[in-house]
DNA sequence: TTTTAATAAATTGTATGCAAATAATTAGTC
DNA sequence: GACTAATTATTTGCATACAATTTATTAAAA
């Protein structure tokens, strides 16, 4: 009752109780399990990430492209001309305005979507997770990205 | 009903529709939202991670550190050099095999651990989730986790 | 309209993270 | 005991990630 214990106070300082260390974990273990996949149609899983969001939207700015990415200039800079060099997508100023740089995606680019296309059926074999599993996975996920920003 | 249009065939190919993504993002959000605490304490997240091991366990060699942590050598060789340089932890020779570099924590060590005391659960207030919802994310992860494997 | 503020990318510096190669040591085999 | 495996860390090279600074451009204010 009244009596405090070294054993409680720092009870939560362990791995096996930090909820960081699974996601932490898992997100590391899920990239790996991308990378035979992606090595067969030369992807880093940065780049994949980001050919899915082009394959979708075929234009965007490197701001917009970075809030659906939740990544930053910084690290997208360096993707972008990987992938430009590649011949994936096209860098170009806007006309309207020269601070935006509009990412586009290319015909190579098109048809690299479809040596992609079984690449989440392969990666939900690995996953092996039941639709309800999943999407509760999927749920509370998002409910502690949006708690947390 | 024979036929197939290329919405279904490609709509997998959706950053919403991947598991992985949002599991990448939870996690860069969460260690985004560790950084003001550990700023404190002047540790980084990965420092911070190898010190949870450490105060659990107070000597261990690298292998074994990174099977607890999910890291390879080359990861942990300069964290650990570094927490060195900050008088953290100890660095040893294991005498019976030379092979083996005993990590072993210090008395400065020790003392960050009453520091850190309170940082689990400042991040557990950030992440806002019920305990039957974390009890819940923490399964589903460490089921992924040993699927993948 | 000149000045100031705001915005968007790129750059710089630091810290991971991992694969592959290397070095040092130990274990196994003949 | 000499030779070959195997094991453990370290090093090297490449690719993120992100904070902070810088540069270029546009918008807003005086």
């Amino acid at each position: 009752m009244g009596t405090t214990n070294k054993e409680n106070e720092y009870s939560m300082l362990k791995l096996e109780n930090q909820l960081c260390f699974p996601l932490y974990a898992c997100s590391k273990e899920i990239i790996r399990a991308y990378k035979p996949f992606l090595d067969e149609i030369d992807l880093t899983y940065t780049q994949y990430i980001t050919m899915l969001v082009l394959w979708e939207k075929k234009e965007m700015n490197v701001k917009t492209l970075g809030e659906n990415l939740y990544l930053d200039s910084g690290t997208l800079t360096p993707v972008l001309k990987k992938l430009e060099s590649k011949g994936l997508i096209k860098r170009t100023r806007s006309k309207s305005d020269e601070r935006n740089l509009l990412v586009s995606i290319t015909k190579e680019g098109e048809a690299l979507k479809e040596k992609a296309k079984d690449v989440p059926s392969k990666i939900g074999k690995c996953v092996n997770l039941s639709k309800k599993e999943a999407e509760e996975l999927y749920r509370l996920l998002y409910m502690v990205i949006e708690n947390i920003r």
